[in-house]
Formats: C-alpha cells, structure tokens, sequence
DNA sequence: TCTGGGGTCCTAGGACCC
DNA sequence: TCTGGGGTCCTAGGACCC
C-alpha cells in the first residue's frame, strides 16, 4: 500500500499561544522574542500583515511597535512545551501513528484510511478538533511524501481558499504546485543549496523534481537526492515515532549583560552544566566527553574578539552533576582570557553510554560517589516540584549576567500563580 | 545599547594500518 | 632505500531544520 503522510503545522505557534490566554489581544499584532530579547521568533498574522520580518533584532523594529501598539512577548517555553502537549496528545487520539517533529508540528502516518473516510475531510477534522479543544489553529498537508506534505501545507497556509486542508495526493496538482514553487521553499534547500540551484537553471520546485537523480547525486549529496524523489512522490523518509536517542546535549545562552570576571563566568558556565546534567539524566544516559566555550560578540567589532573552546573526557561515563562542574570548571581555567567583554558561554555533552553498559577496566577504582543516583534523583524532583530550587553554590546567587526577559507572559498554565484570573 | 538556542546529517581529508 | 594502493576510523566543517 502507498504510503499517505499528512504534516499538521500550528500557525503562528509562540504568538498564537501568547494570544491564547489574552483574549483582549485578538486582533493585536503580536510578536515573541528570543532568549535575551533578542530578535523576533513569532509573529502573530497581524504583525506579518505589517511586514515585521523574522528573525529582526527588535532594536531595529522600535519605532514599528510605537506606531502600530505591537505587543511584544520575552519566549516563554514552558507555555509553549504545554500548549504543545495538548496539540500533540489530541493527534495521538486522532492518528494511529504520530511523529512529533518539533514543537509546533507533526507528522501523521494516514496510510490506508482512504477508503474509511476522505483524506480532505480527515484533514478538516483534524482542523476543527484541535481548534474547538485547545483554541490553536493548525493547517494540514497531505500527500505520499514528507516533503510534499510539508510543500501541501505551505500552500494550506498561504492560500486562503483552502480553507487550511491539501490533500497533494493527486499527481496531476503536486505538479501545478510544484511549478508555482520557489526552489528554496522546498524543505531541505536552504540559501546556499537554493543560490548553487538558481545558478544551473533550475529555479521551481519542478525544475529540480524533473532534473536526473544522478546528476543531482553527483553535483550535491545523497540528501538533495532524496528531495528530488520526494517531489515526485516516491517516500524516502519514514515516520519515525521512537525518538532517536540524542548525540549530544548543548547548553549555551548570550548573557544579558557582558560579563568581564572570572567569578561570574564560573557562575554561567556552572548553570549551564547543571542544566545539560538534568538533560542528560532525563535521557537516562551517561556523557563521557565535555566542551566548554565562551567568546566575545562577533558584532562588536570595536573591541577585542576571543573565543575558544576545549573539550576532556571524564575518566567514566557520568550523569552527576558534581562531576561535570569539576571537570568543567578546569577546563575553564584553562580557556578564561581576562580583559575581555564576553558575551557567550556554553557547554556541549557528547559520547553517551546507556546506564550500566560501560565497561570499566580491571583497575579502575569503584565508582566515585556512592549515593550519586539517589541524590541527582531528589534534586531533579525537588526543582520540577514548582515549590522550589536546589542549587549548586557555584551557580551564584546574584546573576547579573543573566537571560533578558523583559516581557515575559505568566505562567498561565504551569504555576498556580499563573492562573488567570476571573472578575 | 540592543543580533537566539539546540539539534541532525553528510562529506572531505588526514592519520594510520596492511 | 624506494615505491604503491586500498581500507577504516575520526574529526572538522558545512549545510540544513525549527
């Protein structure tokens, strides 16, 4: 049987979920920053509708907000990871076979249900239900590969008179879209693949879908290959509903003010160590390889630029938190520069080993905390518990260097104090 | 003054071995 | 002493995605 995908996408997610609980922002236009407050992630349909482009620094758009009265929102993940849970466990009840492939989309696997009831009406229930239940708008793209169901649900979203539902599963209509389809709206071609594309003539999506495999084989990758067939329908990527497990785990931010002392770079990189263990345990896995990094801001030109990074192996796998700040903390002595405006830090977790499965050698002294698994276990409860935080001292107290978050929504939905409240 | 963060996959090239 | 080629493994960097 020939495979049928459907990619449902929320529109305008982070906005979207921002306006959910402000129902006087209705018609408001609506933009959500970065960490930091740095640039504009989401925008709501009324503030695309006043050309506030993506990924703008938001320094750039003051006089925009000023004159239009755009609300601005600092991103707030927990509300966005909760309103994605009830979108995704909604799908689940509606789909057999469901991958989540971010958090604001899903595949669905509609292999076989045709003759059950009609791709485009499943799609409208689909639709509907997400919409009466939780108050988010989706559209939906159907088709027989990922890729043409994600270029299915562009179109849902760009042409109104869809109504927010294409069903791409007829032949003769992937090649009308594809005709009218920039090559780099294709998922997969990004700027640089989309700008060496234009250069051999081949400016659609159809132009690509009608050049031979092999020659796009042989002037790119096996990668661009398997687009190509997508476009014609042929399915090269499964679902895949098992998240693959995680090579490695970053944790990095931009500060919210520079930080120029050692003392509070420890603090930073501290934090995010703590952060990437919690990470690590929730995977259930063990990291034996540690990065650090820091640097200065590329954008400041004026001043003097450093960045480094450097990485060491544990002399075990580990999740402990105590023992990826001790080797951290060397590896930042070893980085740190004074006279430095820094801007950055981060670490990196790699080289994962399942619990138990590393093979020690004969030599190698017993483990080095005997109580390790209990305590990294009470820690994690009592800082998910929302009624408190157990820290690290390293991690300082008083945290100039901080995220940004000058805009941030309640927490509608995760605190009790969040709650809205009714008059 | 102010420009995000967290991932994946593929390829090319070097090191090393036989 | 010189010369050759094939294979594997690892890493860095590039490209992409949301």
């Amino acid at each position: 049987m020939s495979p049928v995908f459907a990619l449902v996408d929320c529109n305008n997610f982070y906005a979207s979920c921002e306006k959910l609980f402000r129902p006087d922002l209705a018609d408001t236009p609506v933009v959500v920053l970065s960490n930091n407050d740095g640039c504009v992630v989401a925008r709501s349909k009324e503030a695309k509708a006043l050309g506030i482009k993506m990924g703008i620094p938001i320094f750039k758009i003051q006089a925009q907000i000023r004159q239009h009265g755009i609300q601005v929102f600092s991103s707030n993940y927990s509300l966005y990871a909760d309103i994605s849970d009830r979108v995704m466990r909604t799908l689940e009840d509606m789909a057999p076979r469901v991958e989540i492939y971010s958090i604001d989309e899903a595949f669905l696997d509609l292999t076989g249900i045709q003759p059950v009831v009609s791709l485009h009406d499943f799609g409208q229930q689909v639709k509907r239900t997400i919409d009466r239940w939780i108050g988010i708008t989706v559209c939906v793209g159907i088709a027989p590969s990922k890729t043409l169901a994600k270029l299915a649900n562009h179109a849902a979203k760009k042409y109104s008179a869809t109504q927010g539902v294409v069903d791409l599963t007829d032949r003769k209509r992937q090649r009308k879209l594809l005709a009218i389809t920039p090559v780099e709206d294709i998922w997969g071609v990004g700027r640089k693949l989309s700008a060496r594309l234009q250069a051999m003539g081949i400016h659609t999506a159809l132009d690509l879908a009608d050049t031979s495999a092999k020659s796009i084989r042989q002037h790119f990758s096996v990668v661009l290959e398997r687009t190509l067939r997508e476009l014609n329908g042929e399915s090269c990527m499964e679902l895949e509903q098992i998240p693959a497990t995680k090579q490695q785990i970053i944790c990095s931010r931009s500060f919210g003010a520079r930080v120029t002392s050692r003392v509070q770079m420890r603090q930073a990189v501290c934090e995010h160590i703590t952060r990437a263990a919690e990470k690590l345990r929730q995977e259930r896995q063990q990291a034996k390889l540690l990065s650090v990094f820091i640097r200065t801001s590329p954008y400041q030109n004026n001043t003097p630029q450093y960045s480094n990074g450097l990485s060491a192996e544990l002399s075990r796998p580990s999740d402990d938190t105590r023992d990826l700040i001790q080797l951290s903390m060397r590896l930042l002595e070893q980085l740190w520069r004074d006279g430095y405006d820094y801007a950055k830090a981060g670490v990196v977790l790699s080289d994962f080993y399942d619990i138990g499965t590393y093979q020690t050698d004969l030599f190698d002294k017993a483990s080095g905390h005997t109580n390790s698994r209990q305590l990294m276990h009470v820690i994690d409860r009592i800082n998910h518990s929302g009624r408190g935080k157990v820290f690290f001292a390293r991690q300082g107290i008083k945290k100039n260097w901080a995220m940004k978050r000058e805009h941030l929504s309640p927490a509608y939905t995760t605190r009790w104090n969040g709650l809205v409240k009714v008059n």
